[in-house]
DNA sequence: GCTCTAATAT
DNA sequence: AATATTAGAG
């Protein structure tokens, strides 16, 4: 039904993924996030409020969208993974309403989500360096992943659930048919999806939009 | 007393 | 499943 996409985030700019984050860097800048973008705090508001009194006094679930998980990692990769902490990631995001509770439940949650890329048991122990290689991986993936996007969207058209699945923690590796025309460039690509990979070098600031 | 982290609850 | 809340440790 429907052609149009009832997605939440109909004005969502695709790309610029650290591209825009100005806030990240120095805490001297302040950036206020733009009224009219999605990267305010978001709240749900629970439906089923019976009974009149107007008190609007109803805890919320913080809701975090891509622009706020954007500004995350940012954060953490400034800080490095050893020393983000809570407070110091909330600082660095500059978020109005965010609390350092909810970035807590937000880095406990990535963490979960990076030793999961590392293919490590949810009961083994992780060093924090590892963490932090896992960290900057995903980070490098992600920018990788864009740019292929980009690139294969603009020869494809729209894919809907392509970004959907890189949401918020999604461990997903797109698995591209690379043409097999070259051996050890697929080889490499191809092997850039599991972890432990130094290569695919973002530095194509094409990136832009 | 405050903050961080892991476990647990909703 | 995603986020909040709690409990324990530093």
């Amino acid at each position: 039904m429907g052609a149009a996409s009832p997605g939440p985030a109909p004005g969502a700019a695709p790309g610029a993924v650290a591209a825009a984050a100005p806030a990240a860097g120095v805490p001297s800048g302040s950036t206020q996030l733009e009224p009219s973008s999605d990267a305010g705090v978001e709240e749900e508001q629970p439906a089923g409020e019976a009974g009149g009194a107007g008190g609007s006094g109803r805890k919320s679930r913080l809701v975090w969208t891509q622009e706020l998980h954007n500004r995350f990692i940012n954060a953490l990769s400034h800080l490095g993974l050893k020393n983000a902490v809570p407070k110091s990631i909330l600082a660095l995001m500059n978020v109005e309403g965010m609390t350092r509770e909810n970035v807590a439940s937000h880095l406990q949650k990535y963490r979960l989500y990076l030793r999961r890329l590392g293919g490590l048991s949810d009961r083994d122990r992780v060093d924090a360096d590892a963490l932090q290689r896992l960290h900057e991986q995903n980070v490098q993936q992600m920018a990788a992943q864009q740019v292929l996007q980009h690139s294969l969207a603009a020869m494809q058209g729209p894919h809907p659930g392509v970004l959907a699945a890189m949401g918020i923690g999604l461990g997903d590796r797109p698995q591209l048919t690379v043409s097999t025309s070259s051996g050890p460039a697929a080889a490499a690509a191809a092997a850039a999806a599991p972890p432990l990979t130094a290569a695919a070098a973002p530095a194509t600031p094409t990136d832009r939009q």
